[in-house]
RNA sequence: CGGGGCGUAGCGCAGUCCGGUUAGCGCGCCUGCUUUGGGAGCAGGAAGUCCAGAGUUCAAAUCUCUGCGCCCCGACCA
């Protein structure tokens, strides 16, 4: 096994640090709760963010950025948007030596800071619809913090649009959720469920809240993304009001939409082995190691000329890195290399360089193959996308594996805990039951599937008439 | 906020109970030589306000008091 990283049989929380830690991706600043990205971490956010700031520009979006500093007052002018984040907020109270005469804080999310400009640029139908994106830090004060998972300060985009319809808005909504469902499942290849949620637990300030839950190896949920339909509430606290075709005036309609450092989280929960991290090809910062080996100096120059010829057609076509450094030997970098999680490793020896071979493993599955040199860029291509579905498909028949309906409470109430997992279950809807979830169990209704066959039956906690079943779990 | 743990070299720790030479070990780092197909070996070397403040003492990493910080487990949450 790895050395230093605990098993996740073993400890899986202890595991995801060790990972974190043995693939170089963050570390613990000297404020609770916040972390430093480290250039491995912070390489996979970039291609996090490269690929999602292309699918927005796709849909119409563009990019702009609002000020971290918000009155104190405009977060107030929702009331529950106010009570939501209120007890989560950093505020600043000094500036410049002086105490400020209004209190501003650090925004934990901008809707109020962006509708609060919004009033400004909106007078007419045809100053909508507004589609913009910003990529921002956010600050919130959790008590119970984790790498990646929940820090006190982290990074994502948000997206806020404006409307001139309810229709519209909703479509908004439902366009942005998919494409955080066709990111998970196409790039982090994490596949997802997507639905809304309930009332106790949409964003505050939002008449419904959409999001895309994913499985980690513990079975325990995770939110990957949101996208609110915030209805005419922020344009009603900040009085944004625009006049129709027809002279009339109403109230804009909006939404917002977010995913966060948080995914990363995911990556690593989703696909990551007792060895190591293991990233999805389409993310990885580096795609194949290419790992020389050799017995003196005469040689290398030999095999440093060969990689050169043989590498000269990868570039701008792979994302590769060449390993000859010679202060640490091969075993060494082959486990430096699979704890950073890249797909594939290339290695050449004088016994491939002989035979115009290479040996290549794969980093999911271990699996070693000896390949031609000729056609070998081809050859990775091929498998790095076998190496994308196959992450996914395996995520994918763990989660099914792990969803499963459940009729009785006593039986859920025992299976949640022992092995755990997503449970489909009737719910009749009330704010009591769904409370009696978490109470006895600690799970909660991650969300009430979007297409979700009508079905009849009794809900788990009280017996009442349910339609339809809603996903139950264990969340982080 | 409750429970647990910790603060000594870059990292991980021992030493603290029972005060006493120059504060030690492993990894890492630097130099040299030998090595290089799954975490190399030998030799030499550099590196410390022992979390902070106050106190006790001839003498404090060690005892007393006060403070600060971080991590892990729960309640709040992307």
């Amino acid at each position: 096994m790895a050395k230093g990283i605990t098993t996740r049989a073993e400890d899986y929380s202890r595991w995801y640090l060790d990972v974190i830690q043995a693939a170089d991706l963050a570390e613990h600043s000297s404020v609770k709760g916040c972390m430093v990205i480290k250039p491995n971490g912070y390489a996979l956010w970039e291609n996090i963010q490269g690929q999602l700031d292309k699918m927005f520009k796709e849909t119409g979006h563009v990019n702009a950025y609002f000020p971290m500093l918000i009155p104190e007052s405009f977060l107030k002018k929702e009331a529950e948007h106010v009570e939501g984040f209120a007890p989560e907020c950093a505020v600043v109270t000094q500036g410049g030596g002086k105490r400020l005469e209004e209190a501003l804080v650090i925004r934990p999310t901008s809707e109020t800071i962006i509708w609060s400009t919004y009033k400004k640029w909106i007078q007419s139908y045809r100053d909508l619809p507004i589609l913009i994106n910003q990529w921002a830090n956010v600050v919130r004060w959790e008590m119970r913090t984790r790498l990646f998972l929940r820090t006190t300060e982290f990074l994502w985009q948000e997206g806020h649009t404006a409307h001139a319809s309810n229709e519209e808005a909703q479509r908004e909504t439902m366009q942005m959720i998919d494409v955080y469902r066709r990111f998970a499942e196409e790039y982090l290849a994490a596949p997802v469920y997507v639905g809304y949620k309930t009332e106790r637990e949409k964003f505050a300030g939002a008449v419904r809240t959409y999001c895309i839950e994913a499985m980690m190896q513990d079975r325990k949920a995770l939110q990957a993304g949101t996208s609110h339909h915030l209805g005419q509430n922020f344009a009603k606290a900040f009085d944004v009001t625009f006049q129709d075709e027809n002279g009339k005036l109403d109230y804009v309609w909006a939404t917002s939409w977010g995913v966060s450092t948080r995914l990363i989280g995911a990556l690593i929960m989703v696909h990551s082995d007792d060895n190591g991290l293991v990233i999805p090809p389409r993310l990885a910062p580096i795609e194949v190691v290419v790992i020389p080996i050799w017995k003196n100096d005469a040689e290398i120059e030999g095999m440093r000329r060969r990689i050169a010829e043989l590498t000269e057609a990868w570039k701008g076509r792979l994302r590769f890195k060449v390993d000859d450094r010679d202060q640490f030997r091969p075993g060494y970098k082959f486990n430096e290399w699979e704890k950073r999680g890249v797909p594939i490793r290339i290695e050449i020896g004088p016994r491939e360089l002989e035979n115009n071979q290479v040996v290549l493993v794969r980093r999911d599955t271990g699996e070693k193959m000896l390949l031609p040199q000729d056609g070998l860029l081809d050859k990775i291509k091929e498998l790095l996308e076998q190496i994308q579905s196959d992450l996914f498909n395996k995520a994918k028949s763990f989660r099914d594996a792990n969803t499963m309906p459940e009729d009785d409470y006593e039986q859920f109430k025992k299976k949640i805990e022992e092995p755990g997992g997503f449970f489909r279950v009737h719910w009749c809807g009330s704010a009591e039951c769904e409370n009696q979830f978490q109470e006895t169990s600690k799970a909660t209704i991650r969300l009430i599937p979007i297409d979700g066959e009508k079905e009849q039956g009794r809900c788990l906690v009280c017996g009442k008439p349910s339609e339809q079943r809603v996903l139950v779990a264990k969340s982080y």
